[in-house]
DNA sequence: TAAATATTTTAGACAAACCTAAAAACAAAA
DNA sequence: TTTTGTTTTTAGGTTTGTCTAAAATATTTA
């Protein structure tokens, strides 16, 4: 049941709203969503009208959106499609980290299940997509993966780089030098007590990183 | 060059024509691109329109539409957009020969030439679609592929059944019968001079089939 | 708390891709 | 070669998803 059809404007927008909305327990205002999709307000007020129409979103005039039962169950397993093929363009194309959002935006809109289904399976139902955020399965249940630091990590404990906070051009330079980048798998293997920076292995290079760098790197634990 | 962004309609009409022109070389009416898109002929001689000032058709009023040489390059590349998703929908995610068109259909539109070159070389660069049908390459370049019938193979040569001539309930059920499908492979194994019914090897299974039937079969020489 | 500023909504327009009904052009048959 | 029938085009309309400009509401600040 519920299994409309929505068409890629309606998917796109009700992702958006889940998003803003910190799974579905915040309230999302206009100008957010126009913010985030590029779109003027009267556009999207617009669609949150049609998407109200629909059940999938609540509405009350001037003061904001939240997301139905039924959109977050939609929104789910609209990410769900996306980040599938994110693991698929990644792992079986090989593309880099940085290239495949673009191209899971469009692939996503594709929405047969069996499709989305018979990926899950060839790819071994994978938990986390190349960013280290998890996938949900055909439930819609979703693993809670919270986002750490660095110098979170026990020592011996692994995760993925899924954030950078600092986003200076020398910071990314930085980044480079030391081969990290988003997805990449790091493992925390001492911890410096005199001034707390971290040992980590990095692509089988171990190098250490000050507190401050480590506090800017956010991961998912694994 | 002449890299234009098309939208869906577009493709699909474009890739309509081209098929229908019989590669470029019959002037195509707009009634049996009508009937093939299932689009009213009004709303087609309005796309005529469009795709003529983008000089991807001719069009000479009441008379009749030609793919132009760049119309063509583009269709050849939908085209082989459309085949290699097929094959990854057969051959990875397991999917039936006759469940792959339409997923095909929605996937040939996420056009991106690097997410085509990168799946060619995953699925080890093929040649023929699980019906048979010949894929062109990045070049736009193809195998020019006679279909022919069971009956034009020598003993020992093996073939792709690639369409059914015969629409009759019953004939399908006898191939059922037979397990003969689109994308099916064959071996002629004997000819019986006699009444010159043929002998075919399918699924490891031996069976002879009379002329009709044979002739009813078209396939891929492979 | 009144004025100034922000946000959100309404109103009206537009392009894309369809549609129906009617006119124009072409083809076939009497 | 005129009539009849078919095909194609034109004209005008609809829906979806966007826009701009202006009005309505909410929020901030003086």
């Amino acid at each position: 049941m519920s299994n409309i059809n929505l068409s890629k404007s309606e998917e796109n927008y009700l992702k958006s709203i889940f998003n803003l909305s910190e799974f579905g327990n915040k309230q999302v205002t206009t100008n957010s969503i126009s913010k985030i999709l590029n779109i003027e307000p009267a556009s999207v007020t617009d669609m949150i009208k049609k998407l109200s129409k629909k059940n999938l979103i609540y509405h009350e005039k001037y003061k904001g959106s939240t997301i139905s039962k039924s959109g977050i169950k939609i929104a789910l397993q609209i990410i769900r499609r996306h980040r599938l093929w994110e693991v698929f363009l990644h792992d079986k194309l090989k593309f880099k980290w940085d290239e495949i959002h673009e191209l899971a935006e469009e692939l996503e809109h594709v929405s047969s299940e069996e499709l989305i289904d018979n990926l899950d399976k060839y790819l071994k139902y994978p938990k986390i997509d190349p960013h280290g955020d998890p996938i949900p399965n055909k439930m819609g249940e979703i693993d809670f993966i919270d986002k750490i630091s660095i110098s979170d990590l026990g020592i011996g404990e692994k995760g993925i780089v899924s954030r950078i906070i600092n986003e200076d051009e020398e910071f990314f330079n930085l980044l480079k030098k030391l081969d990290i980048e988003i997805g990449t798998e790091i493992m925390l293997t001492d911890k410096i007590e005199y001034d707390q920076s971290v040992e980590i292995l990095v692509d089988k290079k171990s190098v250490i990183i000050s507190k401050d760098i480590s506090n800017n790197i956010k991961i998912t634990k694994i």
